[in-house]
DNA sequence: CCCTATTGACCACACTTGTAGTCAAAAGGT
DNA sequence: ACCTTTTGACTACAAGTGTGGTCAATAGGG
């Protein structure tokens, strides 16, 4: 039970997030630009989504409606979740080192991140 | 030159960041209890990891010890990059966000956070 | 000195992933 | 009532990945 959404998937999840419950051609189009796929594509990646159980699928006429099957956020807790598991020993803080050293935290990231510490201190 | 390191590879990364400089065995040895491969399929992922510039071989009579061309602290920044690329539209703090709720930080994390704040701030 | 175990080179093969084509049914314009 | 377009179902196929086999050379134990 994996669920193991492939990056070229993750595309599909991430339009699919933000607007619940469109129609394939509706993906297609929010993905113009994005990525520059045919809607044949398009449709077999949502095939796999909804065979893998990450779509939903709600018959509307002779076509589907797909809906998120998980929280994108539920998704961004695994994925960070095993990057630090499989490269930084399963703890948080030299993640965040890595990262202020890669790219730098702008002040605002620093300032929200004190204010999470401070929320998790009490 | 993307370097694309696959997971099964990655334990062998891991194996020679700790012990530079080791023949095809002693990675076998290493990873004893971790991963239950057989010496054929470690020596694949070895070849493979030679091949994309990952290792590289020091003849040493007639077998290879093994080196790493990338250190593990570029590979984690590259990662960790990704990582808030894909899923966290480039910033840091939503991914600590999330970690935190995920698994909690300690008392240590959030002690060592909150230094490195302190350092990034001044 | 010979046999066995190890090693690297090469090969195999199924599964996944990215990318897309064919086909048949149906929906909608005219 | 037709033709075009859209859609879902099925199929394809090359590259990448996990897993390991064969083979020939050879180093080292007895």
């Amino acid at each position: 039970m994996s669920l193991q959404i492939t990056p070229a998937e993750l595309e599909i999840m991430k339009v699919l997030w933000k607007r619940p419950g469109i129609g394939a051609s509706e993906i297609v189009d929010a993905l113009d630009g994005e990525q520059d796929w045919s809607p044949r594509t398009v449709k077999t990646l949502l095939s796999r989504l909804v065979e893998k159980g990450a779509l939903d699928t709600i018959a509307e006429g002779r076509r589907y409606l797909y809906r998120p099957m998980i929280a994108k956020r539920d998704y961004q807790k695994k994925e960070a979740g095993q990057l630090i598991d499989k490269l930084f020993g399963g703890r948080a803080a030299p993640l965040v080192a890595q990262l202020a050293d890669a790219r730098g935290l702008s002040d605002d990231d620093i300032e929200e991140l004190e204010a999470l510490l401070g929320r998790l201190k009490q």
